[in-house]
DNA sequence: GAAGTTTGTTAGTGTTTACTCACTTTCTTT
DNA sequence: AAAGAAAGTGAGTAAACACTAACAAACTTC
């Protein structure tokens, strides 16, 4: 009484996205393989056709995430413009990445990808400080541009706006996605911005 | 077979402290009245003799928090010092603060707290908000004195700071505490200000 | 078109977990 | 010292959950 059938990969993706969508409704750590197998109309024992593991839902999301991520970097980096607005393009592009996966805060916090000995957690990290080092060399490009301070370290920079935006991210989170956090981001940004650049 | 009896008052606080203790090593969500129970030594049922449902031992662990930040807050706004010193305080504070409750993190985005109807939320928010206006009323301050660039909206500065701290200590929390916090935070915080201060 | 593979179902199982109940032991009060 | 309240124990229950096993129907391949 199968009443639809697809095709193994399509599944996958499937399970992926019903997992990202729980994690915003009811956090990452209350997911049931039955909500899951619920939302995209399967029984839940089919949800471990295609991962035998429920560690394994994760890893895939989070491989996901990673992927698109790292692939909306490289854009932003390899574009065109002065430093200080390639820096604002990475920062706001992280907020609308957010915005687009809403569990994003939570899921990095959960302990449910610390399973298979934190290796899910080590390559998130990875990813995080690729980006901190992209930012890092643009806050250099832009010092030696004469656009932005030069008596600062870029490194602590970097962590500094990255911690913005995670923070914002964070309250968006913690108030239910009330208000419109692109918007939001955009005029933290800025103000950080400007507090970065040489003043004439 | 009673091995240890105390007043109820007393078993509240140390449940509270396993709790909070729990939510560091293990996660907030995946905390288990056994478990708690095992810390201080007592049957998984005698929990229940001081806190008639789980979710109430985690409003009760909110309103702990709530009151020492609050007194942290009053402290340090009501000192002596010119308002760029008074930031700088207000903001390590909440940098030594989270490094003392190193669970803060994850229990504000743990779901298992809008039990009740979210009003375990709620008092969280109103108490982030006030330290909102205060760390604004602060800015204000120093606009009027002339340390702080005039130029700016001092609501959003406030939420920029704040974010910057939250930021950092979601940060610290996602490496496994592998930093110390109020060390970075202190650096994050010199980064920030500077970025305020009127630059003569 | 038969054989094999893939994707699904139904019906479980063992474990974990919040919570209850009847009873005991310690502390307090008079 | 007796009575009553407060704090704890031991044993259990129902529900929820990840995961399994045996079988069925749909695609693929030759």
């Amino acid at each position: 009484m199968s009443r639809e059938r697809k095709p193994a990969g399509e599944r996958r993706e499937e399970i992926i996205a019903a997992a990202l969508d729980l994690a915003h409704e009811v956090g990452p750590d209350r997911i049931t393989t039955e909500a899951i197998a619920g939302r995209i109309g399967l029984t839940q024992a089919a949800i471990f056709r295609h991962f035998p593991r429920k560690a394994d839902i994760w890893a895939a999301a989070i491989g996901w995430l990673r992927e698109r991520l790292s692939r909306r970097w490289a854009e932003a980096l390899s574009g065109e413009g002065r430093p200080s607005e390639k820096l604002r393009t990475l920062l706001v592009g992280q907020f609308r990445f957010v915005a687009g996966v809403p569990a994003l805060p939570a899921v990095l916090l959960s302990r449910e990808l610390q399973a298979e000995g934190g290796i899910v957690q080590q390559a998130i990290l990875g990813v995080m400080d690729g980006f901190r080092v992209a930012l890092a060399g643009v806050v250099r490009d832009g010092q030696e541009a004469g656009e932005i301070r030069p008596g600062l370290d870029p490194d602590r920079a970097a962590f500094a706006l990255i911690a913005m935006v995670q923070g914002t991210a964070l309250r968006w989170a913690m108030q239910g996605r009330a208000f419109d956090l692109v918007a939001e981001g955009e005029a933290v940004v800025d103000i950080a911005l400007d507090g970065l650049l040489s003043r004439s």
